[in-house]
DNA sequence: CTAACTTAGTTGAAGATTTACACTAAGACT
DNA sequence: AGTCTTAGTGTAAATCTTCAACTAAGTTAG
């Protein structure tokens, strides 16, 4: 057929991964350090080449990956972007299809021995987490931040990084720690009402030296839910 | 180093376009029937091989399968999503990389001649064009679709669809025409001032048999500017 | 046992924005 | 000069946002 039946010809393509959670510090991504050529040693996003015999599509090689990491099997996971070029991998025009992913803080309280020495949370600062990563990494994580920044504003983003259960105060902390900015209490309590993706658990509250909290947990784990206005 | 560099392992990669217009039965995309195998005959969106030699990056091959359809050199263009999986191409595991361009009514009418025989406007009629498309390019449509009516609501996109110069009048019309809903004229124009994405052209105006109407141009005809609220 | 303290959750007044619709403006046509 | 059509503006009522105070419900200290 054409010439590009000649593999020589087929671009090199890689699933690669940012893998957020809250830390103490706040939002954390979880890094690997490389182990062969190219970028060895260095810090990176976790990823893989899609194993054709394995994967029966992209999302499936992104949740493999996911897996090997962090043991976790069902997530938030979406697709972010996709870049590629002739430059960004030394051994040839090379493809990255970028997938987010969330995990709840119970996730990474199970997982957090699982991983020992594979993988490991850096906070983020600013743009970034302070550390020159391999590849074009640096600039994928960039734009993952922009994309989870900028979706706090108008989803239950939030929602998904929180353990299973969790109070309306402990959930517009996230909020605003995300945001960087402090929130009305009714205008977020409104909010949250309208877009109709929490549910109280029946009975279960948050007891402390003070009123106790009712805890809610989201109606659909895995799915993002679109607010009519910003925030 | 790895199995993978045996090239056998490696996906296919393609990149697709979606490419819409306005046509006089509203919004319309750009289609090609396949010469060769597989799907030989049907309709396809545009797309092609990455070519290793000559593409720096994914964007500049989307370019290139642009300008061989269209002529056209400098649209809006923008990454929808990527889709890959064992089964939507025979010949193996496949990767296709996504792009909607929007043409100005300008450059449609400019390269009519230019496209004859090689591709075809085919105007939306619900979630497709009532055709069936080869490989799963149905789906892919399915998903620009969603994509742009759902950027309609909070982006100056349909800008980008009209010739470079037009009333807001007519702008409101396609608007109207993408959303299927009336939109009041004064809340309409308030955001429109407000987002501040279009420039009057001094002492332009569209004639007809009633009061003649200011025309407008975009300040900037590649980017896209999103509204504080949804319109 | 009760008062103080803390955080949960609600309420409401003032101000800002949106909505619906009517009004004025400016040309061509008769 | 009057009518018609579409451009463009104005406005009152309804809605939403903001800000802050208020009530609620528990624990803890005395």
């Amino acid at each position: 057929m054409t010439t590009h039946d000649n593999d020589a010809y087929k671009p090199i393509a890689t699933v690669d991964l940012a893998i957020f959670s809250l830390s103490p510090e706040g939002l954390a991504v979880l890094l690997v350090r490389r182990a062969g050529a190219p970028f060895s040693g260095d810090w990176a996003l976790p990823g893989g080449w899609i194993h054709i015999d394995e994967d029966a599509d992209l999302q499936a090689a992104a949740r493999r990956v996911l897996k090997e990491k962090t043991g976790v099997e069902t997530p938030y996971l979406e697709q972010l972007q996709t870049t590629g070029s002739a430059g960004r991998d030394p051994r040839g025009w090379s493809i990255s299809i970028v997938y987010i992913a969330l995990l709840s803080a119970d996730d990474v309280a199970q997982r957090q021995d699982a991983m020992a020495g594979q993988a490991e949370w850096r906070a983020i600062e600013g743009e970034g987490v302070g550390l020159s990563l391999a590849f074009d990494h640096a600039s994928l994580l960039r734009e993952a931040l922009g994309r989870i920044r900028s979706k706090v504003e108008y989803t239950n983003l939030p929602g998904h990084l929180l353990p299973a259960r969790f109070t309306l105060s402990e959930l517009q902390s996230v909020y605003e720690s995300l945001l960087g900015r402090k929130l009305d209490k009714s205008a977020f309590r409104k909010r949250m009402a309208e877009a109709d993706f929490l549910e109280p658990v029946e009975g279960e509250m948050r007891r402390a030296s003070n009123r106790p909290a009712q805890m809610f947990r989201l109606k659909d784990a895995q799915s993002l839910v679109l607010f009519d206005r910003r925030i």
